[in-house]
RNA sequence: GGGUGGUUAGCUCAGUCGGGAGAGCAUCUGCCUUACAAGCAGAGGGUCGCUGGUUCGAGCCCAGCACCACCCA
């Protein structure tokens, strides 16, 4: 083996090996297993959020494949509406084409181009991480048989009259001109202005100032509102108000939406562009006057000077028009929430177009009831509520997108607009018998969540009826981030309860943010992004920096993006590989909450790894060659060989514990603690004394390389889910000397474990062993005495206990704590002066001549007694507390007693003891 | 305005049943000891956000407040 851990030479090759043995699909018996890939976007690259959210499943996976279940990670993209038609459109610019110039047919062709050229990104990238996914299953929401799955759905729900055409107010994309999704609306804060308007009553009596942070639409006005019980106002209520500049009367209403506190307590409400005065304007039965076109210039509806104006330039039109008459009152400094489209950037606007949508009510209600009685779980369970708040007033959900790359809708028009919806256009015909009649089919698409949310059962076959379906339906568990709650997850439970009768997961894991290192969350525009690969392979700084910088929307900000990134990667990254990158997302993934990414982690978790390569090579170089009693019975276990399997059944408990709880972070630790403290930092140690002297047996050095390699074979089972390629490399090479079988870690049992092999007397010995050695070594490093000189030991006041762990472990004492004699004093004899630590009621003395500084001794001495009679006084006054003693259980009223007992006799130890040296 | 989560060592975070707070990194000291200097050994470091309450006892339970983050309006 190289002398240090080199993931690069590791990692492609056994990720290649794997799947092509065909190790990530199911093995076809055991229960059960399945987690289907939150589907990510064509487009995309691999971000933090995908190798976190991957890591955790990927060992969730890979642990129950190894418990012998029948574990399926069905794997897939999603067609990404918008973003594929962007990332098309912009290439088809640069050839000096368009989408309109080539035509529907034409330009969808260029966008499978376009998919089998550049789509396969992330799932390559996917590949780095070390996703153990089930390659030759892999689907896309575009493929014919999920596109079959998703007309089945659309058709079945319109014949339900669950899905319905209507004209509503939507999020409008004025560049991209479609309607887009809630959650593709990004709420910025923005400095605005609020212009306060005067508009003149129609009897010319008075004047209402209302208030608008968005003067355009004031030319759209349907009237003025205010809050009902607003005494200021009581009298206007049912009078009409001249809208100035558009010339028309509107009446002034009462409603409870207004916010007497807020501005004048009056406002404009404008129905066709904004979605609160939708709501206003529907119940006081208002017109609904649409202002613009759908690339947000002023049409028709308003007076000519302002048509064919943008929206900008008529806010200005508008402000200067009424300054003009004298209407304008006062013009503030304002913060407001501007929506923003995430792919365009541009400001969304609430826009009244015909648009298709689901009517969720009936879907809704099974699926909070889902919920409600626990057929689905969500871990935290605390994201329950954020579920129920939602699903409770939900409105219907608009599907349809004026895209041409997407599941077109099956709805066909003849030429006196009826609707016609069915699977194709002879179904249609067929069913309506419109044989003679021109149809024309509907030119839009469906959103992409819609064939998302059909995801489970879609990519297991469904509408057939498949041995899939049967074996992998429901999915496991679902592992995601909050953000998408509703516009994934929610939808998914619905139509999976409403078309497969069933839930689609049993458990909703719900994970945190990557943030940057100061908490912020990562982000082109901010350049604080971080690339799962640079972490993986490493990079320099200039690239790091260049990478950053590179196409920027705020090209400005290129000098700071560049002289932070200097300041915090002065020498780039550093390669750390997957399994260090892996390790530490799962240590940082405690339940729920965003996690800062912290580089002081990975770098400790390469360490890691290069700790356990280590390990194997001192293991590898101590039993190849060697008897390792793997078909040799005739071998004996040391205490430390009992010891290490002992605290082997703790680590494997711990392990799968806290997986089944998806504590990742508490059994990657378990893991860790139980792999360098114990395995390396002791165990090791204690086996060399074995090994390397003649003071045991040879079936004793059978016993410990027997025990050198069963550990260290389970523990590298146990780290496998985490830890996929170092693993597997190790284990290639110490599997056979264990005596353990099978071609790969990935399919090797994971271990728990065994009850029976837990020694207590043995932990209790290797306990006292090691307090022993660290007494001594507490000693040499307070007293500056060098490792290399070895020490005289003497004990003294040990009890019969004390004397028969001497007499069993001086060898491995005088190892560790590199001694050159231990003499076990009777109690009437006395030790030269020495330096002093406790163990128990056993003096642990170092004799001082020659090596040991008397004042520092001294000085040690009064710090430790001061600290212990700092818990003498502590524990006394407890204990003289009598309700304390009356009302504290039994168990802890003794308890305090035994530690009062053992301070003080450490005490009057520490104290005589200072005495002695106190006067040499 | 409503809701959720958070506030613990210099930094990033654990903390189970209420019974005198832990890890990693960083820091300091000493070591190239034949698995590992990406290492070993040792050490220092905490008013558990604030105030009150419950309790014999509170990092943990309750109330209020402050600040941070996110979601919704």
């Amino acid at each position: 083996m190289e002398k240090t851990y080199q993931p690069e030479q590791i990692e492609h090759y056994w990720y290649q090996h794997w799947e092509q043995a065909g190790y990530f699909q199911p093995r076809g018996e055991g229960d059960p297993f399945s987690i289907m890939i939150p589907p990510p976007n064509v487009t995309g690259s691999l971000h933090m959020g995908h190798a976190f959210q991957d890591t955790l499943m990927d060992t969730l996976v890979r642990w129950h494949r190894m418990r012998g279940d029948n574990t399926l990670w069905q794997v897939g993209s999603d067609h990404a509406g918008i973003a594929t038609q962007m990332v098309v459109e912009r290439k088809l610019a640069a050839e000096g084409t368009s989408r309109v110039e080539l035509g529907r047919e034409k330009f969808l062709d260029k966008v499978w181009e376009w998919k089998a050229e550049s789509g396969g990104t992330i799932t390559d990238q996917l590949r780095r991480l070390g996703t153990s996914v089930d390659w030759s299953r892999e689907r896309f929401t575009m493929d014919p048989g999920l596109s079959h799955a998703v007309t089945e759905v659309f058709v079945r729900l319109y014949n339900e009259g669950l899905i319905y055409r209507g004209e509503r107010l939507v999020n409008w994309d004025p560049q991209l001109n479609t309607a887009i999704s809630d959650l593709e609306v990004e709420n910025t804060e923005e400095k605005g202005h609020i212009w306060h308007f005067r508009y003149p009553l129609a009897d010319g009596s008075a004047h209402v100032t209302v208030a608008t942070t968005r003067p355009e639409t004031m030319l759209g006005d349907a009237a003025v509102a205010v809050h009902p019980e607003d005494s200021r106002y009581q009298e206007l209520v049912g009078k009409m108000v001249r809208l100035p500049l558009a010339e028309r009367d509107i009446p002034v209403i009462a409603d409870e939406y207004v916010d007497p506190e807020f501005g004048s307590g009056c406002v404009k409400i404008t129905p066709a562009h904004d979605f609160n005065d939708y709501e206003v304007g529907l119940r006081h039965d208002l017109p609904q006057i649409n202002i613009l076109t759908s690339r947000a210039y002023l049409n028709d509806n308003v007076p000519e000077r302002y048509g064919d104006l943008d929206r900008y330039e008529a806010r200005k039109q508008v402000v200067q028009d009424l300054d003009e008459q004298g209407l304008l009152d006062a013009v503030e400094e304002h913060t407001l929430q501007v929506p923003r489209g995430d792919r365009s950037g541009v400001v969304i606007e609430p826009f009244l177009t015909p648009q298709w949508f689901v009517a969720v009510e009936s879907l809704a209600k099974p699926a909070i009831e889902a919920v409600e009685n626990r057929d689905i779980e969500f871990v935290p369970r605390n994201y329950e509520n954020m579920y129920f708040a939602w699903m409770r007033e939900l409105e219907d959900w608009c599907i349809s997108r004026q895209l041409w790359w997407g599941h077109r809708i099956p709805a066909w028009y003849d030429a006196d607009g009826h609707i016609y919806v069915g699977r194709d256009e002879d179904e249609v015909r067929n069913e309506y018998g419109l044989d003679d009649v021109e149809l024309t089919r509907d030119e839009d698409v469906l959103d992409t969540w819609f064939s998302s949310a059909l995801w489970t059962f879609s990519t297991l076959g469904w509408p057939e009826d498949t041995q899939d379906l049967r074996t992998f339906h429901p999915s496991s568990v679902l592992v995601t981030g909050f953000d998408i709650i509703f516009f994934w997850v929610a939808r998914m439970i619905m139509m999976t309860l409403k078309f497969m009768d069933d839930v689609p997961f049993r458990k909703v894991y719900v994970h945190g943010l990557v943030r940057d290192s100061e908490g912020q969350k990562m982000s082109k525009s901010k350049g604080n992004v971080l690339d799962p690969l640079d972490l993986i392979d490493g990079i320099d700084v200039q690239t790091l920096v260049d990478k950053r910088t590179r196409g920027l929307m705020q090209p400005q900000k290129e000098k700071q993006i560049a002289q932070r990134t200097r300041k915090e990667f002065p020498e780039g990254i550093r390669a750390y590989g997957t399994d260090a990158l892996r390790f530490t997302f799962l240590s940082l993934a405690s339940t729920g909450r965003d996690i800062k990414w912290d580089m002081g982690r990975i770098e400790g978790f390469r360490n890691f790894c290069n700790k356990i390569w280590n390990a194997a090579r001192y293991v590898l170089m101590n039993t190849e060659g060697e008897d390792c009693a793997r078909d040799n019975h005739d071998y004996t276990l040391s205490l430390a060989d009992r010891w290490i399997i002992s605290r082997l059944q703790h680590a494997e408990r711990e392990v799968n514990e806290a997986l089944e709880q998806f504590r990742f972070d508490q059994a990657s630790q378990s893991a860790y603690e139980f792999i360098w403290n114990e395995y390396c930092d002791w165990y090791l140690e204690l086996s060399k004394p074995v090994l390397y002297g003649d003071d045991y047996t040879e079936a004793e050095k059978r016993g410990t390389r027997r025990t050198l390699v069963h550990v260290l074979e389970s523990l590298l089972r146990l780290a496998h889910p985490f830890m996929p390629f170092i693993t597997e490399e190790i284990w290639q090479r110490v599997a056979p000397l264990a005596g353990a079988g099978g071609a790969t870690i990935m399919r090797a049992p994971f271990p728990r474990a065994d009850e029976s092999k837990v020694d207590k007397d043995a932990e209790h010995d290797i306990y006292w062993i090691k307090e022993v050695i660290t007494a001594v070594r507490n000693i040499r490093g307070e007293m500056k005495i060098a490792p290399s000189r070895d020490l005289d030991l003497y004990l003294h006041n040990g009890d019969e206990n004390d004397r028969q762990r001497l007499d069993a472990n001086r060898v491995f004492l005088g190892k560790l704590a590199k001694l050159n004699s231990i003499t076990w004093l009777k109690p009437d004899e006395s030790a030269p002066p020495s330096a002093t630590q406790l163990v128990g009621d056993m003096e642990i003395l170092v004799p001082m001549a020659g090596l040991i500084d008397k004042d520092a001794e001294l000085e040690r001495l009064d710090k430790e007694i001061d600290k212990l009679k700092d818990e003498v006084h502590r524990s006394e006054a407890k204990l003289r507390n009598e309700s304390f003693v009356d009302k504290a259980p039994k168990e802890v009223v003794d308890k305090e007693r035994a530690k009062l007992d053992d301070y003080r006799s450490s005490l009057a130890r520490l104290e005589e003891q200072m005495e002695k040296i106190k006067y040499i």
